[in-house]
DNA sequence: GTCTATACAAAGATAGAC
DNA sequence: GTCTATCTTTGTATAGAC
């Protein structure tokens, strides 16, 4: 009989098919990954990927719905501590982009996807839509909120704020493997907070 | 006998393929569309396209290089005229993204194919990275320029300023394909002029 | 839950007729 | 320069044994 701790764990092959899934799409896009590169790597046989995940679909499904989930999980936690200034919380949004920049070639899962978006199966195409938007509609509370309390000058409205920053973020990973200076995503927040406060 | 103005000036075929492969990578990525996909909408077979493009990697080359040659042409004619003001030259820098922006859903051809870089033969890759370097090259040229004569007030390396433009305008564009407005990336365009006058 | 075996379509590519 | 025909490899997916 299994533990209670088991009851909702999926099996461990499934979580490591996810991780490599994940990152193959984060380097080289959902069109070009294959269920045979991850069955080379993790050295088991197609036909086991299918048993976890019956559809290709399936697992770009999974992929992006945990990638969203441990962002959204983290949203919340961030913007429920009332105490925290905006500017941290905004900090907070940007570490996983800091993050990316210091690997040597992933860019948002999200991201690449966007740069395919006509050849996604219409499934994976809402999640993604759904990843930018509510990404764009968190941030732009923020905004309102930092806005609220003279944290920040805004010079357009929170949403569209909201998606200048969402959008040089994306871009500066993207354009990042190209330079491999992972320190320019540094220059890039630096520039997007200084243009926060001084209201220019 | 061919008539002079026919010497240098591809078959007309060869032409609407590179115009179809160029939209399909802008839209669907590198990886995703194929020799099928251009056979069919132009109406030919499969085989007259390797005609044309022996294989596909030799048709990747020719849409990056005529993409890029065209941005080329029009940049060094941007920066030849010295009557210009820096913040004019940046603004038909900017021209093209604007006009991306006004499709449903294009992209910059090296953003699409930025998101699969490790999916790229070599030699394509090499030109987006090229693509990239040079336009960094060439807004840094034009950020200097503009800073000593005193129209722009940068607040770190024009280096690292070029990185930032760039970047936010790819993003932008990514971005753009989700919520649709394109009235989105006139905005970034604004915030980054703003941020280029203000000194913030 | 993983395997072997296999089906089936699509992709990139070539040979050779017209 | 375009066609038909064909080839090979890869990608996605299923059936059924272990």
């Amino acid at each position: 009989m299994k533990t209670k701790l088991d009851a909702k764990q999926p099996p461990e092959t499934a979580n490591q098919i996810l991780d490599l899934a994940e990152t193959l799409i984060q380097t080289r896009g959902y069109s070009a990954f294959s269920y045979a590169d991850i069955a080379e790597t993790l050295g088991i046989r197609k036909a086991s990927i299918h048993y976890h995940f019956p559809s290709k679909t399936d697992l770009g499904k999974a992929v992006i719905d945990r990638y969203a989930g441990r962002f959204s999980a983290a949203l919340d936690t961030i913007a429920d501590d009332e105490r925290k200034s905006s500017m941290a919380m905004l900090d907070f949004y940007i570490e996983p982009y800091l993050a990316f920049a210091k690997t040597s070639d992933k860019v948002c899962l999200c991201g690449a996807m966007a740069g395919e978006m006509k050849a996604l199966p219409e499934e994976l195409r809402e999640r993604v839509d759904r990843f930018f938007r509510t990404h764009q509609a968190w941030l732009a509370g923020i905004l309102e909120r930092g806005s609220a309390r003279g944290e920040f000058k805004l010079t357009t409205s929170p949403v569209r704020t909201a998606r200048l920053i969402l959008g040089a973020l994306q871009g500066a990973l993207l354009v990042k493997r190209t330079t491999g200076d992972a320190s320019q995503l540094r220059d890039v927040v630096a520039a997007l907070k200084s243009q926060l406060t001084s209201g220019a």
